[in-house]
DNA sequence: ATTTTAGCTCAATTTAGATTGAACTCGGGG
DNA sequence: CCCCGAGTTCAATCTAAATTGAGCTAAAAT
């Protein structure tokens, strides 16, 4: 069965989302929505973009700018940049619709991506300022007395080693992922 | 040769430290600091605790209250609060010095520890508060009408694998931290 | 017993960042 | 060509969290 929605007048479609989402489909919504935005911080990311997700994620059918703005959760300026920021993650994507209607915006499940590019930005992002200060170190250790530098520098190796082995565990992490069923 | 600072009044001490710190040495510390700063958001972590185990890691002796304060980066409250809090983490320990002076403290470089505990309580603590609001949504899911429940359904499903994998992947870091050389 | 001082507490302040919404832009319709 | 409404922008506002420091407590020094 198509989706009947795109077809309607956008008026329709409001009345719609007002009026006809029963009381559990709006409580599935809500629980996606928490589930969402609990994992926002871990992966520092606003609430509101969060929020703005679990809604796209939740709906059955895709959305569009006013459908989520009806849901009365968000201001004008938050579901704009929110869904410009989604989009750029590849977090959302656009589904045509018949010519003159607005865009409608799904959730892009190939999730697969979505982690690994924020495994990418964020943490390699992490990685690689941590190794360039931990240059900086081993640059300024000469500089220190002896007997200083013989418990720093041992301190200083300690945080080399634990860098190393973050960034040998990335790849580990992103082929598991990969690998993994599901 | 043993740390004779140990040995001093609290007011020779501060002379010391406002003193004699050469420039390479007060340089040190402060890329330490900045070091910690750059990885307190990922851990979690409020930046003045940041700088605060910056400072005591980046000193080849341990450091008292009075030094720390001494540094003019903190104030009291937060010196007090941080000390607390790396103390509860297993971040630095007090070692003890003779008799009459106040506590002294150093990095507790036992790391692995210390990754392990945060591994523990931020990750494991949000893949809980995940999983249980997973089974909210698997609840919710048969009040759903059914055209709306098989594509949501299948969505929920994603949510759960990627939840799975994550899981699976913690033990694996674990492991994987706990033997690699260093 | 009194003074002094180190360190703790927590209400008040500051700060960083998220959120809002009024003003704007831009493209389509009349 | 002008108007209308969907969507964007960004300065102003709000919020949550971090930070401060004045006063407190307890313990050491005199």
């Amino acid at each position: 069965m198509p989706d009947a929605t795109i077809l309607m007048t956008p008026k329709a479609r409001d009345l719609l989302q007002k009026q006809e989402r029963s009381a559990s489909v709006v409580g599935f919504e809500a629980a996606v929505v928490d589930f969402f935005v609990d994992a926002a911080d871990l992966l520092g990311v606003p609430k509101s973009v969060a929020v703005l997700y679990g809604i796209v994620f939740a709906s059955p059918q895709p959305l569009s700018f006013a459908d989520i703005q009806a849901r009365g959760t968000l201001s004008k300026g938050s579901v704009s940049q929110g869904l410009r920021v989604l989009r750029e993650m590849g977090a959302i994507k656009e589904v045509s619709a018949p010519a003159d209607r607005s865009e409608l915006f799904t959730p892009d499940l190939e999730m697969r991506r979505l982690i690994q590019r924020f495994l990418e930005q964020r943490l390699e992002k992490q990685l690689a300022a941590g190794k360039s200060r931990l240059g900086d170190l081993q640059r300024a250790l000469p500089d220190l007395e002896k007997s200083h530098a013989e418990t720093l520098g041992s301190r200083l190796q300690q945080l080399q080693s634990w860098h190393e082995k973050a960034r040998a565990l990335l790849p580990i992490a992103r082929t598991y992922l990969k690998l993994a069923p599901g």
